[in-house]
DNA sequence: TATATACTTCAATGAGAATTGAATCATTTG
DNA sequence: CAAATGATTCAATTCTCATTGAAGTATATA
């Protein structure tokens, strides 16, 4: 079926960390803020809504979740320090200027070789 | 007036290179790949498409335009060294796994200190 | 001047995605 | 067992945005 390349693979994962309130609830995970109920306090938004974003990147391997071991209703979240190390590296890759070619116009006006030139005397 | 906090600018530019045709033009014009024709046939997509992305990519200051000298009807894109930089170093300062912090729970089961349980034999 | 070329802009469409509120699930507590 | 708690799922709504086709712009050529 469509086998899907890098740079599509790395334009998905762009996409996940593209929305402002996913990418909020990511930057406080890495800093060590893990349930999904203070999570919502700190941004001020529905429960329920975090839990939909929390998947989105649960889905994409950048997070994982754990139940509490004392009381199960809770669930700390925590973000995959092996997916994020992945993904870093890729993009530092992709980013990297030394990437960058100089210009190959295959179109645009050709270089017209002298001989084909007619040089006639004004 | 609402001023924009760093993720959530982060998360504006990540939105651009969250699409795969975006993300693919890009890594075209890092190749070396630079007028809007050729961009279109190698992707086989209509150029007015190529040229609505290559302007949201311009918007986000990635990449930049030029007219040929010689013959004004070819545009040429670039990648914006600068930019593709300052991006680079935040993504990677932020996908820094070293950033990731221990759990401090605030809400959850609270560690009950031994001076309040009663003990009692069984 | 008229036509061709390279590209851009505009308006309309359609698919996907964020958000919201209500219902549901899992677990613990009384 | 019933109620409470933390979290998830579902349905509906709204909105954003990629895509499409057509019209418009700028420059060059015959």
């Amino acid at each position: 079926m469509g086998k899907k390349n890098s740079t599509t693979e790395l334009a998905a994962i762009c996409k996940v960390l593209g929305d402002p309130t996913r990418l909020t609830v990511l930057d406080l995970l890495m800093q060590g803020v893990q349930c999904n109920c203070e999570i919502g306090e700190k941004l001020g938004l529905e429960m329920n809504l975090i839990s939909h974003h929390l998947k989105i990147l649960r889905d994409a391997g950048l997070v994982e979740a754990e139940r509490d071991a004392a009381d199960g209703r809770w669930v700390y979240y925590s973000v995959n320090q092996k997916t994020l190390n992945l993904l870093r590296t890729q993009l530092f890759g992709f980013l990297d200027p030394a990437r960058i070619q100089p210009r190959k116009p295959s179109c645009g006006p050709q270089i017209v070789p002298v001989s084909a030139l007619r040089v006639t005397r004004r």
